[in-house]
DNA sequence: GAAATTTGACCTAT
DNA sequence: ATAGGTCAAATTTC
């Protein structure tokens, strides 16, 4: 990667190319007469990219160093494992909440501390949605809180297993007050039970994970029928990572902005970015596969669905600060538990002309 | 009856 | 003092 920009800088470059690019194929787009399916999609990937911009410049202003530190320290981190880094000292405590064991304190009370890591995700439901999307693990409600300044209240997961296997994961969703159709949802912890410790998850229980209020044909997202898809998947990413011939393979990648749900009206979006694109943002990405439960199922009356996922960043797990903030987004289409990724689907084209390293670009 | 959800109360960080 | 996060009893669902 560029060494004369900070990551910051290229990351930003990146999302504002990556916003021009798709900018410039609805241009053309618009020209069609017929393809509403695909402006939409646009749409979303331009919106998608200054998003990604905005967080980055605001992260900017407060923790990059530590953002940066974070995704060159944490290359083969696993979304599934972001305790897991080999030989780290570290603990989890009981409420999850990840300590440097220099730094671990009495924890008397129940509260948690601020976790040390998170892995954020938005999930975007845009033709709308049935029924729950799952991420392919078990969760039970524990909590619901009115946010301040927030139209919709935030929601507190648990793991189901908490208490049989001692899994002290949670997840938080809420509801985007800018679009309905988005949900931002938080990781915290780290799946200690079996279902976060295979690689291939086992199947859902029946009553838990399809609750058969919403029948439809969300086929690669649907979050059950999710394992083959995946596989077919991962295939797909797997021939891109043979092909992308860079040394870069270390670090994690992204999915496209848009989504990966949009393989099922557009079958062709997915692989031709998958070849096509250069694994830029590889580095400053931590990305999964992503399905997400939606526990506000009834806000997604059509059957179709998209998502669209911003891929969550994992802090230092030996950090010594706390990192909270969220600085990246993506789109895939499963949680965590694909770990193992690590190229970009974005679909972006770059102008290899362009003056990246021009001084006083971002002066 | 067991498991999941709801919701008001409680706890803690800021 | 306040907001966010969690607990746990009550309620609902299966």
């Amino acid at each position: 990667m560029e060494s004369d920009l900070s990551w910051e800088q290229n990351t930003l470059i990146n999302e504002l190319i990556q916003g021009m690019e798709v900018a410039r194929k609805l241009k053309a787009d618009l020209r069609m007469p017929y393809s509403v399916d695909s402006r939409d999609l646009l749409v979303q990937r331009i919106l998608s990219s200054y998003e990604k911009a905005l967080l980055i410049l605001r992260c900017n202003a407060s923790s990059t160093s530590e953002l940066q530190a974070m995704s060159q320290a944490t290359p083969t981190l696993l979304p599934e494992s972001p305790l897991s880094v080999h030989g780290s000292p570290l603990r989890e405590d009981v409420d999850g909440t990840i300590k440097d064991h220099q730094e671990v304190k009495h924890d008397s009370k129940k509260r948690k501390a601020t976790p040390k890591w998170m892995d954020h995700v938005r999930v975007s439901c845009e033709s709308g949605l049935e029924g729950p999307h799952e991420d392919s693990y078990n969760w039970r409600k524990y909590g619901q809180k009115d946010i301040l300044g927030a139209k919709y209240p935030r929601s507190y997961y648990r793991c189901t297993f908490r208490n049989t296997q001692g899994c002290w994961a949670t997840k938080q969703v809420q509801r985007s007050d800018e679009d309905p159709t988005v949900f931002d949802i938080t990781y915290r912890g780290k799946h200690t039970c079996s279902q976060g410790n295979n690689a291939v998850l086992p199947p859902k229980s029946p009553e838990k994970q399809e609750k058969p209020t919403h029948s439809h044909n969300i086929d690669i997202h649907r979050a059950q029928a999710s394992q083959e898809s995946l596989t077919k998947f991962r295939n797909i990413l797997s021939v891109n990572t043979d092909n992308l011939n860079n040394g870069d393979m270390a670090y994690p990648f992204t999915f496209p902005s848009t989504s990966f749900g949009c393989m099922k009206q557009d079958n062709h979006s997915l692989i031709p970015w998958a070849l096509e694109n250069e694994s830029f943002l590889s580095d400053l990405y931590q990305t999964h596969l992503l399905s997400t439960t939606i526990p506000e199922s009834n806000y997604f009356p059509s059957p179709t669905f998209q998502m669209n996922v911003f891929d969550g960043i994992y802090s230092k797990p030996h950090s010594e600060s706390d990192i909270n903030e969220i600085i990246s987004t993506n789109t895939s289409a499963t949680n965590s538990p694909i770990p193992d990724f690590n190229f970009s689907l974005d679909p972006v084209e770059i102008d290899p002309n362009f003056p990246f390293n021009t001084p006083g670009l971002f002066s």
